[in-house]
DNA sequence: TTCATTACTTAACTTAAGTGAACCAGATAC
DNA sequence: GTATCTGGTTCACTTAAGTTAAGTAATGAA
């Protein structure tokens, strides 16, 4: 569990034996049960994750309903808005699957960097990557229909159609269940006929 | 124009009068005219771009048609997917109206960020702030309607509604342009009634 | 001035998503 | 065993967006 860790460090700065071992210092792996909910609407929290196994989902209630934004699965990393802004959190964070998770403090992050300028250079070049990814998600699913949005997902994503209840992916690509489970009816006519 | 910068940055790091200087020394402030495209869909770019006054857009084309996917305003700050990744551009930039922008090389940033640390946390702040302010953008749109959409961005961006071309705002709507004029037409018959 | 182009709107028709209800497992509780 | 709950599908109906086409107003060029 730890190299995948320090593997995936290694995409973006060299660690020295020590370093490993500071960051193995603070007990920042954490196994979650399925349905633990790590963040709930109201709270101010400081935590960041890491996922190291298994899948956790950001979502809302709006109107009295569930509203699934992302999910974040093996090597994602989720700052939530209400850390880096610190207010309340407009949304919910929940675990879909057991999973091994890397939560670190946002108070501790600000002094391991403060002594490893390096760690301060990954999170930018981490920030940076993440946002300009993020803006090519969302562009594509301003660009696309529901089905587009669909077929884009069992391309990128196979993997989270399994493993994901219909209803969290249908409001995750921003429609009702009804209408996923029509769409996808839709697409297997079409592949026959 | 200078005055609007160093504001910008105080509110995240503090500058000597020569880090001011060093910046003011590299020449990057850059008249742009309207219509002037600041990247094309294939390029490979290093510039960062931040809107000092005036309007830049970014598009796509899709099926031969122009998908607008964002609008960057005033103290909006943009590093183009393919400068992080060094990869063709998917997009086109281009600007809306005559503008005054900031333009940085990415080469030059790094030149800068290692001499001047304090760039570096900066740069992250600003990263992680836009991440988590994009991705409650992203949210916002997945969890609404087309007409909750341009309500909403009546709200927040009500500029953009009156310097920005009907179709393009259509198009940053996730909709077509007849679908925002009649939606709009909707809108006003509902507060009639 | 005239002609062409462009941006925007309106309308008729098509297609697909939202809504509400019924239905059908599969899982759990009693 | 039956009852219940949940997640998912299906159906009929409503609503709104996509499509195609036409019309209007403003802009710019010949």
């Amino acid at each position: 569990m730890q190299n995948i860790l320090f593997d995936f460090i290694a995409k973006y700065i060299s660690l020295t034996e020590d370093e490993k071992n500071v960051l193995l210092s603070l007990d920042l792996f954490h196994p979650v049960k399925k349905g633990t909910i790590l963040l709930k609407k109201g709270q101010k929290s400081r935590e960041s994750y890491f996922v190291l196994k298994g899948c956790i989902r950001v979502y809302y209630i709006k109107d009295g309903e569930e509203k699934t934004t992302a999910f974040y699965t093996e090597l994602d990393a989720l700052t939530p808005h209400c850390v880096v802004n610190n207010t309340p959190s407009d949304y919910f964070i929940s675990c879909v699957e057991d999973s091994i998770l890397l939560i670190s403090n946002a108070d501790m992050t600000v002094e391991i960097n403060s002594k490893f300028p390096k760690f301060d250079i990954m999170c930018r070049m981490l920030s940076e990557e993440l946002l300009a990814k993020q803006r090519i998600d969302f562009d594509e699913f301003k660009t696309s229909s529901p089905e587009q949005r669909y077929l884009n997902l069992l391309q990128k994503r196979p993997d989270l159609i399994q493993r994901v209840p219909q209803h969290q992916l249908a409001s995750y690509l921003g429609i009702k269940p009804q209408s996923l489970s029509r769409l996808r009816a839709r697409i297997i006519e079409k592949d026959k006929g």
